[in-house]
DNA sequence: AAGAATCGTTGTATAGTGCAACAAAATTTC
DNA sequence: GAAATTTTGTTGCACTATACAACGATTCTT
């Protein structure tokens, strides 16, 4: 077994290789919705409607990215914005249909696309792949 | 153990999150130093030299991307291109001392952040972990 | 009610990126 | 061996993502 440096040293520069791939292949994925606004829209549904204040904080942007990428994303009917009637300075945002469906639709290909990469490894080895990869982000 | 469709989800959904991340928490680790610039750096020094189209090709970025990063670079005085003796085309990339000397104090930094989220596993932890990601990205 | 904090928008500037056109050198083809 | 093709890198151009600062509107705190 390598030394705890040296494992340390290799997940930091997989991680680090994997990050800088991302945007690249998330736009050969599906050309027609960035990293971020994939990312966006996946967590306004997961959430169940969000608020720009709540993307910035979970991804770490600022206000003003946030602000022109939801833009863009209602202009492309992806999602709507409704005035918080608990705060009107807020905007809740939600999925519409069409976002929906492009985002189960992005849901599949990125599944197939990673699915693909596993084809020769034990279930056993993926689980546990997945568990490291959870336990470790789950202290962000 | 969860099944196989499910833990690729985790899989994917968590290396997303941290591609997602990333950017941000590099320019805070190293403000000097960004995710791109120091990764392209950290690979011609591994690689003991290496040409600007093995950089675009492992990082998936276009030449006259890294064309203009390793232009950057080279003003800064952390690269220096020589001219491969034996092809005249090509340029293989060094790092300078003071190249070094920043991409030690990067990786210091960069390990000491990583090392923290790594307190509570144990060596055999870590070292799977790795060994996970590595052959992961090796089916690059 | 006054002041402070929050939420979102817009103006401005910068970095990162890709594509296309190009030049120089090497390789292949005839 | 000359011509065509491929490889390697640079530069011009366009566009996206991003941050920061200033602002207006609203809500919260005293």
């Amino acid at each position: 077994m390598p030394g705890r440096e040296t494992s340390i040293d290799t997940i930091q520069r997989e991680l680090t290789a994997f990050a800088r791939r991302a945007r690249h292949k998330a736009s050969q994925l599906h050309p027609d919705l960035s990293l971020v606004t994939y990312s966006i829209l996946d967590l306004i549904n997961e959430r169940g409607g969000c608020r720009a204040a709540d993307v910035a904080m979970h991804f770490m942007l600022d206000k003003s990215t946030v602000s022109r990428q939801v833009t863009a994303l209602e202009k492309l009917g992806l999602l709507r914005r409704e005035t918080d009637p608990d705060d009107q300075r807020g905007q809740i945002l939600r999925a519409t249909e069409a976002g929906l469906t492009l985002l189960r639709e992005a849901n599949e290909q990125r599944r197939a696309s990673f699915a693909a990469r596993f084809t020769d490894w034990s279930d056993q080895d993926v689980a546990r792949f997945a568990d490291y990869l959870a336990r470790y982000g789950a202290e962000d």
